[in-house]
DNA sequence: TTCCTTGCAAATCGTTTGCATAATG
DNA sequence: CATTATGCAAACGATTTGCAAGGAA
């Protein structure tokens, strides 16, 4: 049975507050402003249980590093190249033209996931095309 | 400037016979029939390398282990939920597709990246409904 | 009082790196 | 000979886990 925890809280909490899909260090030192006592395993530990409640999502962009987003509506994503940032991404719905385009497959299809990479509006006017 | 490695070619072709899309750990312990004394060090390195040069193509599939595929053309790939193999998924050309139905963006998308996820043929036909 | 959750530290896992030696051009 | 590549082992960074103590039901 789940019992109630202040800090599961907060960290959920702090996660619905950025839409910038921050990594578990990020919410550690921010969560930390209100539980100085708090541990990276307890965000840890509660990020994953938060996901696999389906109360948060779990964003493996291919940086490494796992990203936290407290929208689950399903959306897409973008990274940018440059800086890193992960963003939210307005975008016509194509989970339907998605799978239709899967063609003689013996298995089944439950899902799938996108991540469009690039520059972020910031980086596309500040970077040196020679980078 | 790029100096011949035996080791380099071997893991290359190793990784030319196979379709399964194998870790670098599974790229070591094959490589290593022929060559009992190589590190895992040189296959990293070597694996990351021929992805610099574009020979290969790395895989962030999501399960946490990088996956690498001698297959550089665009094409698809699939993952099983169950026993989480990574196979190439017949699909008709999507790109346009999915850059297409981005709106309202600001910044420069320079590329995409997608997995389709779910069972595949065998354990479609093997795993309990209730797992 | 039961047993879930925490904080802490140690452990794990995949991957990278420093260094002395071997191989290539 | 100049330089890149290797093998080995140690270092790394992100995440997980064991355990004794604290907190919720």
């Amino acid at each position: 049975m789940l019992k109630y925890s202040r800090q599961r809280e907060a960290i959920k909490n702090f996660l619905m507050t950025r839409h910038d899909h921050p990594t578990a260090d990020v919410v550690y030192s921010n969560v930390r402003t209100e539980f100085p006592n708090i541990s990276l395993g307890t965000v840890y530990r509660n990020l994953t249980l938060l996901a696999d409640l389906g109360e948060i999502s779990r964003l493996r962009v291919g940086d490494g590093v796992d990203h936290f987003d407290a929208d689950t509506r399903p959306h897409y994503h973008f990274v940018c190249n440059e800086c890193g940032a992960v963003s939210d991404l307005e975008l016509n719905d194509i989970s339907g033209l998605l799978e239709a385009a899967v063609r003689d497959f013996d298995g089944m299809i439950q899902g799938h996931v996108t991540y469009f990479y690039g520059l972020c509006p910031h980086c596309r006017s500040t970077v040196k095309k020679t980078s």
